[in-house]
DNA sequence: ACTCATGATCGCAACTTTAA
DNA sequence: TTAAAGTTGCGATCATGAGT
């Protein structure tokens, strides 16, 4: 099955169209007592904070702070902040609502939309949740939201970077985006290399956009370029490699995907589906183990 | 958190239309 | 002529099962 020259689009990095094409390493070290509290409670002592797990806590706690000092408390208390997974270049979003009630009388509604993939530190957290709010400050307390980053922005940006001075608030960020799913083009004068955030470039089916030649996976990396280690596939993904056509044949068709995954998890079961080999060894076993527990 | 497959979902870039 | 706003299609990621 020879691989179709469809190519993937974009490569490593940034591409055009939010600002100049990434940047000078980190943001700026935090300086809201908020972020220095929240960083020093999540983070065990001597190990660095798992950032993933305590980013919403922190974005709750620098909100209240950059509200209290840099807005002067004007912002609402209880304000909706959520994370998104599938903004892939937009580090945050402000999201606006109008609701004019029969009186005349019109409420302003504002919330705020937050990338887990763009923002990985709490750096760049701290200066995405500003700027986010200065874009809320313009729509709540001056009824402007037009142009985005014009005089109105500005004026919010400028009040709460003199409060932060070492938080940088733009019009447009630039902050490198680490995409830890490598994959290189194989010809040698070529070797364009792609970033993903998931496994998601089928080599045998894509090739190299800048020069249609075979692809190859690199591997996982860390944020520090240090490749991961590779976990191998276990049992039951397997499994469902191997039956997931078959299973998916014998149901009716336009079954959804979901209800394919549970008639895979019957057959995963009951001893592998197609008889061929039998788990009853494993599964006399697993039931031991779990009878042990039972009896402590 | 990650392994497998693949349809559903949705961000976003590119294109088309409207305003100015 | 340009920008802004509306539309559309592509493709990257999520959902989903169990297990490590």
């Amino acid at each position: 099955n020879p691989y179709n020259p469809k190519t993937p689009k974009s490569a490593i990095g940034r591409k055009p169209g939010g600002g100049a094409y990434a940047g000078f390493g980190e943001a700026p070290p935090t300086h809201s007592k908020a972020l220095a509290a929240a960083l020093a409670s999540a983070a065990k002592p001597g190990k660095s904070l798992n950032f993933a797990r305590h980013k919403e806590t922190i974005a709750t706690e620098l909100y209240r702070e950059f509200n209290r000092d840099g807005f002067g408390g004007a912002l609402p208390e209880k304000f909706e902040i959520t994370w998104n997974a599938k903004l892939l270049t937009t580090a945050g979003l402000t999201h606006y609502r109008k609701v004019t009630r029969s009186s005349g009388v019109s409420e302003y509604h504002a919330r705020i939309e937050l990338s887990t993939k763009v923002l990985d530190t709490a750096e760049k957290l701290e200066a995405t949740l500003l700027h986010e709010m200065c874009h809320a400050a313009a729509w709540l307390l001056d009824k402007c939201a037009k142009p985005p980053h014009g005089s109105v922005f500005k004026k919010w940006a400028a009040r709460v970077m003199r409060v932060y001075p070492v938080v940088r608030v733009d019009t447009c960020h630039s902050y490198q985006i680490h995409q830890p799913y490598k994959y290189r083009c194989t010809q040698s004068w070529c070797l364009q290399e792609y970033g993903r955030h998931s496994k998601s470039i089928d080599v045998d089916a894509k090739a190299c956009g800048v020069c249609n030649g075979k692809l190859e996976f690199l591997g996982k990396f860390n944020a520090d370029g240090t490749k991961a280690e590779e976990k191998k596939a276990t049992a039951f993904s397997l499994f469902v490699k191997e039956h997931f056509g078959s299973v998916k044949e014998r149901l009716p068709a336009g079954t959804p995907h979901k209800l394919v995954m549970k008639e895979l998890s019957v057959q995963w079961k009951s001893g592998g589906g197609t008889g061929k080999k039998s788990r009853a060894g494993d599964e006399s076993g697993n039931a031991d183990a779990e009878k042990t527990l039972e009896g402590k």
